[in-house]
DNA sequence: CTTTCATATGAATATTTGTTCATATGTTCA
DNA sequence: TGAACATATGAACAAATATTCATATGAAAG
């Protein structure tokens, strides 16, 4: 009935990624479209080193997806799922 | 297009709390009925403080409500949106 | 091949966060 | 009033996290 310990932690993981503004500006810019790395550094108002390091949290919790065009590589969302998820939090802290 | 900073803020707060794996077992646990601390704390495994700690958070941030029975205070979850927004991340993890 | 540009990575640091321990508050019952 | 019980709170500590700085990697152009 209730989910096993392991699924809790994931479970927690998954939401973690949610819980911290910057990641959460970068999802919502990247719901806009696609943008690479110095966009969103500019964007967000971070060094690119920091956005680096969020990207990569994010793409490890396969949020987001990238594709290399030169010396150039853009971000996007990896499924509208996500965009659904922000959706929900923004209905309910909307009360 | 983009929400205002602050409320970027209030939305990474919101997620944040989802984001510890003993406040979603709390609230997993919680989903099924109302429990008291003592309750809460045996099933999670933690002590009675830690627990109450997590409640604190949980009330503020809306996500539980309380009702004090003599000596002891009962816990439940605020409002279905909770069960939702708990099971939408349940399926994606499951994917 | 070397320079330049965009991105990634590692170490260091500061801040936040979760838990425990000790104790306070509040309620019931003798 | 005082003892016993349930919960709440504050201080302290340990662990996790976000950012910066410095530097490495990788790609394109001269």
């Amino acid at each position: 009935m209730i989910p096993e310990d392991e699924t809790l932690v994931r479970l927690a993981e998954f939401y973690k990624v949610f819980g911290d503004s910057t990641r959460i500006k970068m999802l919502c810019l990247l719901r806009r479209g696609e943008l690479c790395v110095q966009e969103l550094s500019d964007m967000v108002g971070l060094q690119q080193s920091a956005i680096s390091h969020q990207l990569r949290i994010l793409k490890q919790m396969a949020l987001v997806v990238n594709r290399r065009e030169g010396k150039t590589v853009y971000y996007s969302l990896a499924d509208d799922h996500i965009a659904g998820i922000i959706d929900m939090g923004l209905e309910h802290i909307n009360e």
